[in-house]
DNA sequence: TGGTCTCTCCACCTTTTGGCTGATACAGCT
DNA sequence: AGCTGTATCAGCCAAAAGGTGGAGAGACCA
């Protein structure tokens, strides 16, 4: 039997510790190692080449998880990532299989599950957690409303509050690029202010 | 040597996990029963006695972690909860802490610290991490900042996206008066535009 | 190769918002 | 009777945001 090697990162001690003792029940899932940022990840999957990297998107600081992801799968394009998280944001599943991940799996997801996507990921499976492949088939019929991941990073940075010209200084772009991302995303949402855009984010997002 | 016993209560089974794996680690605590929401909260407390209750105040569905910590004191005046939360929200604290919570923790809390405050609960010691009693003692110490009943009206309307216009409409009252309030409550909030106040209005509610 | 997306940028104009400095009225408290 | 806090309203001006219409570069795909 092969054993499947799974690298576990999420900036929670206890989180890590819950998984490292759920995936220490299977016989053909061993984890070899632990990071709390982005940065320690990247590290600890050079040294170790897990076959599979469990990874929370927020991360405290530092590094985040899509960035991660996307250098992970730069680095080793067959690297599989599964992303297990809190929330089931529409923005951060786009971004995320547009990074490489595997799956999307939420923190309340069932051991079995948990199981599943590691021993599917390996084989080139994606498993998603019913929320989130809800989600993900909604955007798939509706193709109008699916935001461009450009237009995804401006909207989460949008429900933090800044102008355009601060908008523009984070993203290295003009103030005028904004204003046409901005245009866009209103048209999507079906808002006229960036206020009800801020409002729909949130509540449409997975911060509820 | 007394052993502490400890109830776990939260949605997340790998986060049950890994606080079970943690706690395990110490001769003195003991894990004798685990739920998954506020109703078998109540209900696995009345069976075991535990000494401390450790509880995510986020809860899918069902009654939630407040209402569960009201209950359980109210069975059980003596009963010491600790809050185990992933989000520092100010409402958050201010009403865990009302309904009778002795700890605040986050989620990223060292393993000591958890410890500590697990063995403080037993004593009444009361023990959060940093960032929460540093909110804590912002609230007390900035009593300035309580927005007055119409404002906290208003930013609640300005969260759902309207304009001055609209919210004049809505309220009757003249948009002057509105961008009166809307002044005061930047002022309050330490924000300069109404995309901040909406931001800041929302995660202040514990919405992330 | 041509079409479609995406991302980037520009100019012009209107509407909205925010900053500032006022004012009146009412309620509650001392 | 004064003081404080709250809620209401006004005008003026500068800054920010939104609407319109356009355009070029690069990626991807049929």
């Amino acid at each position: 039997m092969t054993t499947i090697s799974v690298l576990l990162v999420d900036d929670h001690t206890v989180v890590r510790s819950g998984l490292k003792a759920l995936l220490g029940t299977q016989a053909d899932i061993v984890v070899v190692g632990e990071a709390a940022s982005g940065e320690e990840a990247l590290e600890a999957a050079q040294q170790h080449s897990p076959a599979v990297v469990l990874m929370d998107l927020a991360m405290g600081a530092g590094m985040d998880g899509i960035e991660a992801i996307k250098q992970l799968r730069q680095r080793n394009p067959k690297q599989a990532v599964i992303v297990f998280t809190t929330y089931d944001s529409d923005a951060d599943i786009v971004r995320a299989v547009d990074a490489g991940a595997m799956g999307y799996l939420l923190k309340d997801a069932a051991p079995e599950e948990i199981f599943a996507a590691v021993r599917g990921a390996v084989q080139g499976k994606s498993v998603m957690s019913a929320p989130v492949a809800s989600r993900l088939f909604q955007q798939l019929r509706n193709p109008d409303e699916i935001l461009t991941p450009r237009e995804a990073e401006l909207l989460s940075l949008l429900t933090e509050g800044l102008s355009n010209r601060d908008l523009g200084k984070r993203l290295f772009i003009s103030e005028a690029t904004v204003k046409t991302h901005l245009a866009h995303i209103y048209a999507k949402l079906g808002v006229e202010t960036r206020a009800a855009a801020i409002a729909t984010a949130i509540r449409r997002e997975g911060m509820r």
